[in-house]
RNA sequence: GGUCCCGUAGUUCAAUGGAUAGAAUAGAAGUUUCCUAAACUUUAGAUGCAGGUUCGAUUCCUGCCGGGACUACCA
């Protein structure tokens, strides 16, 4: 609840005491915004409340706005449209309540709450290099992490990389077949790309070996099992868990390659990681955990000697845990990392950022650790977002319609320099600042894009139609904080020190951003508890839109009353101060001019 | 088959059970002697279908139709 809205309902509340003599507790009561064919700010709608006042809807709104237009300083008008009651606030109110966040130093910012929380995000595979569905996994991470951070929260990103398993041993089998010892150095291909290129190359030979089988007469089951390629993949599966040197050696030369590219994909993404786990440490916990289920009897074993959990009572089925030869499966692995994670950080909170396809999986994960009694298992949380759609459908690796992570941004950095460009605003910058503008344009433009959809659903991305820079989109919300700067350039220019003075009246454009501004605090706070940068996005460019609604109505320079004039440089420097946090929660930076 | 998610303007996205369902974009029409026109203003355009609960349903419930995911002793 903001400033405002925590009077009005005080103020609500003394109006149902004092026409009503009922009590009516001011956190019972809810506000909305009044729809902009009405006067006035604030709606309070009567239905709820008319068994209260025993009186037909109209009479008990003009009666309660009465009563506040008589007692309450803070309304100065008021109308009642069928149910709803709309309350215009004195102007003398959004003035004092624009001081009052003015002044104040960490906006949006909460107070420590002394917990902590653990965000896992990116987890990539070493066999390929990362694309648009993993920019938005690391760009909602990376955001969420900010967000909570800013509501006290204190926060560690880990990546959980997974650098072991068939599917590294494809590329590595494919490079040893056909890569004729090239390098990174020798392709001059980034590492990621280049191993990429052999995980594609070993599917290519492989599905040529499944067809000659088929030919022969195989079905398809057994040429797809049977096939020399994926039976020699997993027998380089089997050396490297046995530790032969030499596997070992090619894996880690060639996943230093892929860590080498990943590098440089997170710095151009501008994220970053507290720490790092490797499958490779961790695909053999978990055993001990089970063991301990076993004890207690959460688990259950059948008479080939595999583990099982039953979760038939709680609406799912009966789940692995171990297989008959004591070997571990998927989950048993994230018990056990789950395990560790708390070891290491004693978290009260436990994100993961994964893709809503693993939705049973979490729910059996976080299920398991509730039974077998890990205390901070009300604290694990699946922050599951939905996959990005191309046109075609989901992106398929095999069938070349991947959107590359690389490709992309480097894109979004051209087209940012073509508008620039185009638009002539280049004069003044030198090369390396318009460069610095690109990547800062064209990276906005790019997570406000991903960030700015309710990250539960699935979207659409469509490569044709390039991302926009116009209307909802990050360079909108730049370009304002750019236009601002300006302002605040020829201020200091001409010595004008923003002050909020003593102010009668208000331009209506005023108030309207008046208002944004005093929801921010409580924005952060639902986006914190909706896992939803959406919600941030959503904040900014209202702001953004209503603070240009205002340049355009209202001249600042050209006023002369100084106390107005002072006034709207302050109230400017707040929307840029506002805009540029709230971007800052996204990863998105903000320009002085563009 | 079973479980889960999703169907909103031409398109991409909004909408704690509340008013005449908001934006953006594409379409139409305007705004530059005035602080950056990547902006602003006006205009037209949508809740898959059928029931139910409610003073009130895009929202909750049921059925149907359409789309997607999961349903490995893979990860």
């Amino acid at each position: 609840m903001d400033y405002l809205e925590a009077k009005i309902k005080a103020e609500l509340s003394k109006a149902f005491q004092a026409c009503f003599e009922h009590d009516l507790p001011a956190d019972q009561i809810s506000l909305q915004p009044t729809r902009k064919e009405f006067e006035g700010s604030h709606t309070f709608v009567i239905f709820p409340y008319l068994k209260i006042s025993r009186k037909k809807p109209e009479e008990t709104g003009n009666q309660i706005g009465e009563y506040l237009k008589e007692h309450s300083s803070i309304v100065e008008r008021f109308n009642v449209v069928k149910g709803f009651l709309n309350l215009k606030l004195t102007d003398k109110l959004f003035v004092s309540t624009f001081r009052k966040i003015f002044e104040e130093e960490q906006y949006g910012q909460q107070p420590s709450n002394g917990k902590k929380v653990i965000i896992e995000f990116s987890s990539p595979n070493t066999n390929k290099p990362l694309h648009l569905g993993h920019l938005r996994n690391n760009f909602l991470g990376d955001a969420v992490s900010r967000i909570l951070a800013s509501n006290g929260y204190e926060v560690s990103k880990v990546n959980l990389v997974n650098d072991r398993g068939i599917h590294i041993c494809k590329s590595m089998l494919a490079y040893e077949r056909f890569g004729s010892g090239e390098t990174p150095e020798s392709s001059k291909t980034k590492g990621d790309h280049l191993i990429g290129k052999y995980y594609v190359r070993f599917d290519q030979e492989y599905k040529k070996e499944v067809e000659g089988l088929l030919a022969s007469g195989s079905s398809e089951e057994e040429a797809a099992k049977n096939a020399p390629l994926m039976l020699e993949a997993q027998s380089l599966l089997r050396k490297w868990e046995q530790g032969d040197k030499q596997t070992v050696a090619l894996w880690k030369k060639m996943n230093s390659w892929v860590y080498d590219g990943f590098a440089q994909s997170y710095q151009t993404m501008g994220v970053s990681f507290d720490k790092i786990y490797y499958e490779s440490d961790t695909y053999l916990l978990g055993k001990d955990v089970i063991e301990d289920g076993l004890r207690q009897s959460v688990f259950f074993k059948k008479e080939d000697g595999s583990v099982w959990v039953d979760l038939t009572d709680e609406g799912m089925d009966q789940k692995l845990l171990l297989r008959g030869d004591g070997t571990s499966v998927y989950i048993t692995q994230d018990i056990g990392t789950c395990e560790l994670k708390h070891k290491d950080f004693s978290f009260d909170k436990s994100v993961y950022v994964v893709g809503n396809e693993q939705d049973y999986h979490f729910k059996v994960l976080f299920h398991i650790m509730k039974k077998l009694g890990r205390d901070y298992s009300e604290g694990l949380y699946h922050l599951s977002y939905g996959m990005v759609d191309l046109p075609s459908g989901k992106m398929k690796s095999r069938e070349g319609t991947v959107v590359d992570a690389d490709d992309l941004m480097q894109e979004m950095f051209d087209t940012a320099e073509k508008h620039t460009t185009e638009l002539g605003k280049v004069e003044g910058l030198n090369e390396e600042e318009a460069q610095e503008l690109y990547r800062t344009l064209g990276l906005g433009a790019l997570k406000y894009f991903l960030l700015k959809v309710d990250p539960k659903k699935r979207m659409l991305f469509d490569p044709q139609e390039s991302i926009e820079f116009q209307g909802n989109t990050g360079p909108f919300i730049q370009y304002t904080h750019a236009r601002i700067s300006a302002i605040l350039r020829r201020a200091a220019q001409r010595e004008l020190e923003p002050a909020v003075g003593d102010i009668e009246e208000l331009d209506a454009k005023e108030v309207d951003v008046i208002n944004i501004l005093v929801r921010y605090p409580s924005a952060i706070v639902q986006a914190a508890d909706e896992y939803s940068p959406a919600l941030v996005a959503q904040y900014v460019y209202d702001l953004a839109k209503s603070y240009n609604g205002f340049y355009q109505e209202v001249s600042i320079f050209n006023e002369e009353d100084e106390n107005k004039l002072l006034f709207r440089i302050a109230l400017s420097a707040m929307v840029a101060r506002i805009i540029h946090h709230g971007m800052a929660l996204l990863g998105v930076r903000v320009p002085e001019r563009m």
